[in-house]
DNA sequence: TATGAATGAGTTTTCATTCAT
DNA sequence: AATGAATGAAAACTCATTCAT
């Protein structure tokens, strides 16, 4: 087995063992168990638990990143918008266990520079697809002249994102993706002329 | 000093703490050296850590909403709506370091019911009022009929949560709270007939 | 309620927790609280923990020892040797929760000078009823005149006391009191000419 | 040095130290500190206190087991009771210091499961050694019919318990072995047709 | 590469006792 | 006599990391 394949072995156990009992209360040893390795074994591949963490969290947003199909650039701005949403929805929906740990890494980024490094790689990718799309239809005159595109889009995000939290942290108080949805196309028709 | 100021002692001198360090690397001493006591007069309090944490988070969320001030009951739905939620604005901004803190909780949060259940009557009661405006809107005629108030009152919730979110997350990447308040309007301006 | 009636009060108390918790994981704490009076009450009767159970032990050793009726002296020696068995024996039964109790002092013993004594005098006490019995025995010629009254008679209290240790180590392994009657009849049959 | 023989070196140092400092006042630094290895090096090997009393009270019954000589089985019953009851004597005797330690033990028992049911085992083994040889003595004719072996094996049991027992708690008011012998002898008489 | 015994500073918590009121 | 808040040394245990093999 290759040592990038190790990795990896390390990686999904951990990822596991973080989705089971939260990033608070995963140890170290938690991880060696679910890795099949040893002490030195994992030591040998991730120098430390935080890197270890920083290995866990980057797989897991290219996994995010992945999961997004392209959306075909054909039709309105708003009718595109909507399927980027629909997709953003899914994601977060077929996900949901990814998700929930991604919530337990907000924790670590106040404090690790790299950590909150690598969520900003993740918010800036899709916020461009978004205020571009905005934009787009403010070209096109489909959306008012007025709007803000970043504004709304860092608000899309937001909404979406808070979300996810709320399901997280107070389960079965929002009806997902229906209440975001319902939000997402109000806001697309205030947007529209 | 009353049993029950001491509490409140403790509890302001642990969330000094707590906003300072975060709640992952605070350490009871850490608590115990803010509140002037002896580690035995802590412990006389609070029986263990989590009890102070969550002795913390109840009197967080009763700030929370004693800062709401009452919105006066005057004009229509959506001036009432768009006051309700400038109040927001002012007690996430005004309450800045306190916001952060509360990020740090909502990762207990799926590990602790107790937590999670603090939260959710803090939850239920925004909401509540959100999407009592909203109907009267709809009442009134000022709103879509079509308009869903708890879907949306829920939207607009999870859209201030999220972008709170973000800028502890990531910070400077979201301005706020003009991000969140143009947001908002579109929002309004989809539900308006 | 007099200074007496409180310590007497405290040491009931004190006795129900340690039966239940014995004396290994008794806090001062849980005889406070049995005790119905406060911190400052109970160390104002007994200045400390140690005070406290030699209070407890002291009480418990009286009770033993009024709980023995004063055996009729009529009959031979043998006769009156078996009643005053046979009145142990229903000691032992009866205050099976407080010899327990008396185990768990055991192990206080080697190190503390004062419940040693306490534990020296309820010996002495009964052995001296013993041998005195054997030697009236022998003397009438009921028993050898080879017997040694003083062996004999800690071979009896030895016997009756390592069956109560082992009911409260190993329970159900020995049948009392059947078991100990039915040896001390055989060492009463040895005796006798 | 294997796992197995680190286990035995730390278990090695506890026993000393419960011998010096008896069970209730030995705290788990003496035992690290005893044991030659750092506070985590004692962990790896036992992962409580508690774990590690149940290694020392194994190992202290193994020893007491083993120390029991292979008794002849030539010779008529009563002579190889004798020969094992002066042998339980002289393990008695020569492992004084570590029956003290047992004492010690007897009082978690009741508390213990794990450790009452070590008793069991040990109590057992020599109860099936002390009733075969009395059924012997029956069934060659050399002891009363009536006798009934479980009973008295329990009691000759108890008889030589409650001696090391009084030999702990109250030093030098018991003769060991003779007081033992004597009334075991008696005992042996009363059986004898 | 991999093993797992070992480290030891650090963590939470305990608990007998004191003392101002 | 009684209260109960407060003390603080000491207790058990944790856990990321190291290192000889």
């Amino acid at each position: 087995m290759s040592s990038e394949e190790r990795r990896q072995q390390i990686i999904d156990g951990a990822t596991e063992v973080l989705i089971e009992k939260g990033i608070v209360a995963s140890r170290m040893n938690d991880f060696i168990e679910a890795s099949g390795l040893s002490k030195g074994g994992v030591y040998h591949h991730f120098s430390s638990k935080e890197e270890l963490m920083i290995g866990v969290l980057t797989h897991l947003l290219v996994i995010n990143a992945e999961s997004m199909q392209a959306i075909p650039d054909t039709g309105s701005a708003r009718e595109q918008l909507i399927l980027l949403l629909q997709e953003y929805e899914k994601v977060i929906a077929s996900l949901a266990q990814y998700n929930r740990l991604l919530l337990d890494f907000f924790v670590l980024a106040p404090h690790t520079p790299e950590v909150s490094e690598l969520f900003k790689q993740g918010y800036l990718s899709f916020l461009a697809k978004l205020s571009g799309l905005i934009q787009q239809g403010i070209d096109e005159g489909e959306f008012k002249a007025s709007t803000n595109p970043e504004a709304i889009a860092r608000g899309l995000q937001a909404l979406y994102d808070g979300m996810g939290m709320t399901m997280m942290v107070v389960p079965n108080l929002v009806s997902f993706p229906s209440d975001a949805s319902e939000t997402a196309m109000t806001i697309i028709a205030g947007m529209c002329r």
